[in-house]
DNA sequence: CATAATAGGGAATAATCATTCCCTATACTA
DNA sequence: TAGTATAGGGAATGATTATTCCCTATTATG
């Protein structure tokens, strides 16, 4: 959200060597300006944009039917463009996954403060996610269980972050059911890490279920999920 | 299980045309023997055995990073041979996704047989999904959860055959619960329906979990997830 | 026993893919 | 204003892919 997404495309390639946080380009760019000469024609590119729309091929298509025309059609950057901004192919998406994931993020997290209190909390992010698993939207698939299904076990680097975001997702929910205990909405006797592991394993399959196109009725399943918070 | 699987692999395309339902073969080749002269050399293949090493292979790389060259080593078939006993690569994956619903769908039947009532039947199947979710065999991942996330959305063939599968598993799961609420070991204020596919959302949400590496304690998750059933 | 038919194999092919290379138009510097 | 560095583009390349084609060893039949 607030990253420097307007930069020019450089000819050493931008993103990700070992994927240093969001956009390694800053420094770079920061830095060259100061002791080179600067660039020939900086046509304010913006590379969040671009990665928006390489995201929805990757979710729609995955990473291995995604071919680099496909890529240069939806992020309407040239063959040479996108290798001068991203290593390869496997960066791009690894870029394209960063920029899902932050976007997911703060949807989720947006979604909980609408709560009064930790249950309703809780609540709120699992209708997010029915809504967000559902129709056309739903159809379109997550990055996340896609890059889980796809990737993640011959890929360290895609695992690892597969990894990592489904941790950081399910202790966000093992914090809201402390919230909700420690607010009263939620009682003491229930498990909040077995909970919320079982709550991760509910979201992940609500992208699955949505991706096959079953219907899915927010008010119903997240009805009876809550039971689980009983 | 109850399949031929020892056929020779005939000169015209054995498996799927439209895909008739187990192997359209057995008529072929009792066709032949009829009226035409009877084969070359009948070396006895075993082509379930080979569909099971390409299901392996299926489920390990996905779709589209299996190539035909991952197929012959697994099946220890020759190009040549894989195309007279399939169309294309797309029907190896079919008959795979065949052979693979039908071994787990009895696994799975087998695990509820195994429980007294209604409710230890869910139990139970329950935690079968949890313990093939797990390890290794977690770590092979699911070919339906990856067909439906790598394949459902472009291949309205595959798509077709994921949504079933889907809805066989949910009907199963929701029949169940209305065996436990006839036996009277599930209240009857659960709604069968809604709590099934519930329920299938944690089963896929398992196998996309498992895949990423998070342990998964059957007991521990079990156990909260029977509070669906209160 | 000779013959014909074909199962199974693997080299050849054609298409597609990721990646590299180089060109051109631009805009800042000197 | 002349010079130059380079952003962005797109053709060329080499690797990999799915698929086809044809060869060979085998065996039931006449």
């Amino acid at each position: 959200m607030t990253s420097p997404s307007l930069l020019p495309i450089t000819t050493t390639c931008l993103y990700s060597e070992k994927f240093i946080p969001y956009y390694p380009a800053m420094q770079k760019t920061a830095r060259r300006s100061q002791s080179a000469r600067p660039p020939g024609r900086p046509r304010e590119f913006d590379m969040d944009t671009a990665l928006d729309r390489a995201v929805r091929v990757f979710r729609e298509r995955g990473y291995h039917a995604t071919s680099i025309g496909d890529l240069t059609a939806a992020m309407r950057l040239a063959t040479g463009s996108i290798y001068k901004a991203f290593r390869d192919k496997h960066a791009v998406f690894l870029a394209a996954f960063e920029r899902y994931t932050a976007l997911r993020q703060e949807q989720t997290r947006s979604a909980a403060a609408r709560g009064a209190n930790g249950r309703e909390q809780v609540r709120n992010v699992l209708l997010s996610y029915v809504e967000h698993s559902q129709g056309s939207e739903g159809r379109r698939g997550c990055l996340v269980v896609g890059s889980a299904v796809e990737l993640s076990a011959l890929d360290p680097v895609v695992g690892a972050r597969v990894n990592a975001q489904l941790k950081s997702n399910e202790s966000f929910i093992a914090g809201l059911i402390r919230e909700g205990q420690a607010d009263g909405s939620i009682p003491r006797h229930v498990a909040a890490d077995d909970t919320a592991r079982l709550m991760i394993c509910i979201t992940q399959g609500l992208r699955v279920v949505g991706k096959a196109r079953l219907p899915l009725d927010g008010e119903r399943l997240v009805g009876v999920a809550m039971k689980l918070l009983a």
